[in-house]
DNA sequence: CGCCGTGTTGACCAGTTTCAAGATTGGTGG
DNA sequence: CCACCAATCTTGAAACTGGTCAACACGGCG
């Protein structure tokens, strides 16, 4: 199959290896009919600003908020003791995330750069999604594909070769960004933000970068922008070994 | 944190590398209360068995019914074309699976032994969901666990060594299984099964084992059973990087 | 009893990490 | 506006983990 084509292949057997940010299939909010449901969403929420870098909550924080990023880019990660980090989710405006989170949260949100954001109280959540039940279905919708995503991220993670992780998160930002060949593609995230999504390290993550770039594939006019400029050539390496 | 404390850590941001198989949290059927939710669920299933290797269905079938596990353990899994595999789940009795699978299924599903399956159409229950507000609730708590899951398993294959891989599977088999000290655990899958679940090759996993073998920390009567003699000793292994 | 699939072990190899040295970038204050 | 400093990024060389290839062991089944 291409990485074209959609997450659920036409043979019926293999699957690509992008797709592992977010999806930006199933939102809530631009989608059409049920504005009743959306309006009476946004009623309950608040707007937020955090500035770059500043933490929006940690591991095992009280989970008394729910958020939907209006702009900028969240980061959601998990640690362990010894400092090691798995970075999950790379969040971009319309992305709920934590709404399924009583008790504790149990991982750690942070701004990648400034952000606004939208919180809604859990309780006042519960209570919607209660009274009517097409935003619990919206919602039931959303974890859904929030498997699906985690699922892709599996087989990135444990499957791929540090060009294809690359390659691919490069070809995911782009589609969930919406650019197209030759454009200026924003990567908000640094280098670390980036090995610790894919599973490696820094170093690894920029001696492909180096690599891409010496292969007239991309172009890095400077570490928080690149240029894709051949996709289809990504997209191999993301389907081979290579 | 140690490992036997839950997932959610309380020193508010270190998770430990445990938990990776599919949740003994929540399920549905065995839980107090909603006893007439469970009932008329139970009323739309058929009861089937699947000879051990035989696939459920593959990725890319119309998804028609979904499942629970009754007795037996199945095996999800993700493919891409060179063959490389992802085993994203292993599930016992209790466990649900593709129950928010529409149109197509998004992975494969395979009898690791022989099983006894309930199998639920699809619309029946889409229709039940939308009859039973507790329905919809339930599943959106399994959704929501099933995402927690998968972000322990990202941690897992992002960030550890093969030994913290093989004995974090170690501890969680044996928890979800129920089986104490010195107890004989059954281990109903291949070492290859072991292997795609890890991200690692079968000549890992072997090596692994056997390295805790020599350390007397399991015993390995034959290669689908296990006794686990110093189940701290190999929670340590899953703290640190040794 | 022998065969075949699965598991185990060893030797070697490759990809990734680690460690270390510079280069760039961005932010701050003069 | 520029200079400086700190943080981030890049590149290189060496070490190491895990993978690959290959031989052999084990066990169940015909």
């Amino acid at each position: 199959m291409s990485l074209s084509e959609a997450c659920h292949p036409t043979n019926g057997f293999s699957t690509s290896l992008a797709w592992p940010i977010a999806g930006g299939k199933p939102r809530f909010g631009s989608s059409v009919g049920g504005d009743a449901d959306v309006q009476a969403l946004n009623r309950l929420g608040t707007k937020i600003r955090v500035p770059h870098g500043r933490m929006i909550f940690g591991e095992g924080d009280p989970a008394e908020h729910a958020y939907k990023v209006v702009s900028g880019c969240v980061r959601l990660s998990r640690h362990i003791s010894d400092g090691r980090r798995q970075v999950t989710q790379f969040l971009f405006p319309g992305d709920f995330f934590s709404f399924m989170e009583f008790g504790e949260h149990s991982f750690t949100a942070e701004a990648v750069n400034d952000l606004v954001l939208m919180a809604f109280p859990q309780k006042a959540l519960l209570k919607l999604r209660n009274e009517r039940a097409n935003v619990q279905e919206r919602f039931l919708t959303l974890v859904a594909q929030r498997v699906l995503d985690a699922h892709a991220h599996l087989v990135i993670l444990g499957r791929a070769t540090a060009k294809e992780r690359v390659a691919s998160f490069l070809i995911s930002l782009s589609e969930r960004i919406g650019v197209e060949d030759d454009e200026i593609l924003d990567v908000p995230m640094s280098r670390l933000d980036i090995a610790d999504y894919l599973g490696l390290t820094i170093e690894t993550v920029c001696r492909v970068l180096s690599e891409l770039k010496r292969a007239r594939i991309i172009d890095i006019p400077d570490p928080r922008h690149l240029v894709l400029r051949k996709i289809d050539a990504l997209q191999e390496r993301v389907e081979m070994n290579v």
